[in-house]
DNA sequence: GCCGAAATGTTGACACTGACAACCTGACAG
DNA sequence: CTGTCAGGTTGTCAGTGTCAACATTTCGGC
């Protein structure tokens, strides 16, 4: 075909043809730029038409291997999950629910400081829909199993009967806290909320101590 | 001008002519279409065009009123922080911090409840930057000044010097465990933690109770 | 009452997107 | 060697946001 002249943007359709097919993922390429692209201008940025570019393919080229934007977006956010859930599996249960709580709470809030941009994407995002992208989901609720495990210990620990909607009702509680510090960390309500480094840096430990005494007390 | 015939779709030109600028605010119409639109699809559909053609105007009539996109959007969210922070002044101050902060929570995961999809506009939403829109978020604080300004007041009942870091910290706290529950009720995270209605339904008075076993423990 | 300015509509145009269709090329299995 | 498949390509269409220029209505000053 016509040789076309290199154009303004994009390599040219020669420049591409350079790019060999073999050794190369294009689809975990796309994956990575797509998340370039979110983290420094927003999901409202993410193209498909921009990965492509930038990754010296045609416009379609994504197409062969993500069905749609939704299906790449839903891709992104899966591996978040699937990730925030290895980190909060770092910590192997003990005998100790009350440790492994604590451990577990830093651990998320941990993963929300240094994730930040796969923690919005996760909690802070409208994201496709769960029903048509259910593998995105697959792992979404792994924190909250895993303080309703921590929580049903516990409450064996101490003997008495398994009421089930307490450990629901004291996973809220904590996940609530959690997810609430997280999600300022992870967005720029620190600085809505006006919010000064060294506060929001003693602000985890200050969380699982009041968690502690909150649920210290007898009901 | 040539009459043109009415099209497929939105009222034709000669229609539209019909409706009198005269009794009309376009721009509040804009601004409630706007939202239907984001209630029922979701924020990313959200179009100017498509505002224009359900309210008969030409695609670049909303532009006279709002700069872009974006604006419209700052504005649904100004309004948003609005009702929320007049929501959350109904309760007057009274003598006794503890119960104002109680009633304050009560309102907070009140207004979410009954307003998900503002709440989550509000805090679930990739919003226009910040800087650029000021007045979006003249009002994202309110409830966390509340927080502070009655944990203030319980601390100087208490006698003692005023810690100002203790003060941000516990309204941190309590936010956060408003905030992440709130937004569990202002999305489908309520689906995807598997949380049955009743549990939900319970929770707020079950944190709010956590709150002040919490708070009461001395430090 | 007239006139100019402002407000707020209109039509038209352009660059960009998502996604569909058809075609092309290389790899691979039989 | 041939057919199929994977994964590229070019082209197209419908839609969007936004800019430009023009038209109409309203309003204020004289």
């Amino acid at each position: 075909m016509r040789q076309k002249a290199p154009r303004i943007g994009g390599p040219s359709a020669s420049e591409r043809a350079n790019v060999k097919k073999k050794n190369r993922d294009l689809k975990e390429e796309c994956i990575r730029e797509g998340l370039k692209i979110i983290a420094k201008d927003g999901i409202g940025k993410l193209s498909l038409r921009e990965v492509a570019r930038r990754l010296g393919v045609s416009h379609q080229a994504p197409y062969k291997h993500f069905a749609s934007r939704d299906h790449i977006l839903a891709v992104i956010v899966a591996r978040s999950f699937d990730a925030f859930a290895r980190h909060l599996d770092r910590h192997p249960k003990t005998d100790d629910p009350d440790a492994d709580m604590g451990k577990m709470g830093q651990a998320y809030l941990e993963y929300a400081r240094r994730h930040a941009l796969e923690y919005g994407l996760m909690f802070n995002t409208p994201l496709p829909d769960g029903r048509k992208h259910p593998e995105m989901m697959a792992n979404a609720k792994h924190a909250f199993a895993l303080l309703c495990d921590a929580l049903r210990r516990k409450a064996l620990q101490r003997g008495g009967a398994l009421d089930d909607e307490a450990v629901m009702l004291d996973a809220l509680f904590i996940w609530s806290g959690l997810h609430g510090l997280a999600s300022i960390a992870a967005s720029s309500t620190v600085d809505t909320l006006g919010i000064a480094p060294p506060i929001l840096a003693r602000s985890p430990m200050h969380l699982l101590r009041r968690f502690s005494q909150a649920m210290d007390t007898p009901e």
